[in-house]
DNA sequence: ATCCGCCCTTAGCGATGCTAAGTTACGCTT
DNA sequence: AAGCGTAACTTAGCATCGCTAAGGGCGGAT
């Protein structure tokens, strides 16, 4: 279907975050992808050993985002976890399945280690301890990558049969989330994604100041 | 491999639960699984519709353990949302893959909705209103469904070769990371997701102060 | 000219989810 | 008691999957 520049491993990756679009993460197969690329499927393995080091390149790419990476120098911690927070759901957001395949990724490469440790670092700075800086961090991606996944499974669901917007409840919803629903609360979209946001890094502030100034 | 008392959906996602400690997400096959039950793998398709409907009763079983549900009358809303996290996340690291059963699942059964609702209820008549209490519980669910993905990726992990406890990081792991780690600040495990459920109760009280008495 | 290794091909293995069609066993009416 | 319908299973098999084995073309070094 292309013309042959020559394979390559971020070729291959770049490709399938293209194709992924498309047919989700379930019709991503080996074999499309090679059709994709203009290739026979066994092709691919010249430049990836499995699907699962692909997977792991795919969610590699999609985490390493401009809006990632250590604060700008006058950025308070709290304006930049916040920044970064929405960078990395608008990251996951952009591609369909996006959180389902950092859900099935196993590896980061070393250099999004690296990058992630800058972002230690200057937490340090900011007055973080590092186990304090971490436990931060690992808690807002818990959130975010819990938060995204089931937004995707959500939105691919609401296009299946009627249903009225409020996720995967079919039948009589009961009272209480139905009101919920109607005041504005529902639990996907951007206005449920900002309260988390703001809840953990209100938060954080409490277990910072905790540190800083013991009892 | 077993006698016959006859198969049920119920039988079919409880064998689903069990074979899962043994063979993992991945090794779940329908035939496996009717193999288990002594049965051939189309005999499986009379009581389910799919292999999704399966996952789907597995990860409805998988939530809907004893600690969810509504508070006791007793027990302030922090007590309850602590036991209730800490008793969600237990049931999720029960099973090997636990959790990415949950991240697989498309659609919970009315009664798990309607368990849910009386929760958000039982936070209304707690001071909450639906929409905050909605936005409350989905992002706790959020934070613990990412957390145990993460954490049982990682699990799966470190009985691979040699690797020094730590998580996915492969060769020199950065400076203030290790510090982290060595701190005992490590990701994974208790200690970490005690963090995270405490920043995100800590956090709501300030958002349910926000509500109550507004400026 | 020859050889080598990179990068791709054709062929195919074992396994997957699922369907089609046939078979058994049991409870019901008559 | 004979007949019958349906629930619950079987055997066979389709299309597709990830991946391997083996080989071929082709450019650069010798």
């Amino acid at each position: 279907m292309n013309k042959r520049p020559g394979l390559s491993r971020q070729l291959l990756i770049d490709t399938a975050l293209r194709l992924l679009d498309e047919v989700g993460l379930e019709g991503l197969t080996v074999r499309r992808l090679a059709a994709e690329l203009g290739v026979q499927s066994p092709a691919l393995y010249w430049h990836i050993r499995t699907k699962q080091e692909l997977i792991d390149g795919m969610a590699d790419a999609i985490c390493r985002t401009p809006g990632m990476g250590p604060p700008r120098d006058e950025e308070s911690w709290q304006d930049w976890l916040t920044r970064r927070a929405r960078a990395y759901r608008t990251s996951l957001l952009a591609h369909r399945d996006g959180a389902h395949v950092i859900a099935r990724a196993r590896s980061l490469s070393p250099e999004t280690v690296r990058l992630f440790d800058q972002e230690l670092s200057a937490m340090v700075e900011r007055g973080f301890t590092p186990a304090l800086a971490l436990h931060t961090i690992a808690s807002l991606t818990s959130y975010m990558n819990g938060f995204v996944l089931q937004e995707q499974t959500a939105r691919q669901e609401a296009s299946l049969p009627g249903d009225q917007p409020g996720g995967a409840l079919h039948g009589g919803t009961p009272a209480t989330l139905m009101a919920a629903i109607r005041e504005g609360g529902s639990p996907v979209g951007e206005q449920a994604f900002e309260h988390g946001l703001r809840v953990l890094i209100d938060g954080t502030s409490a277990a910072l100041d905790r540190r800083s100034r013991p009892a």
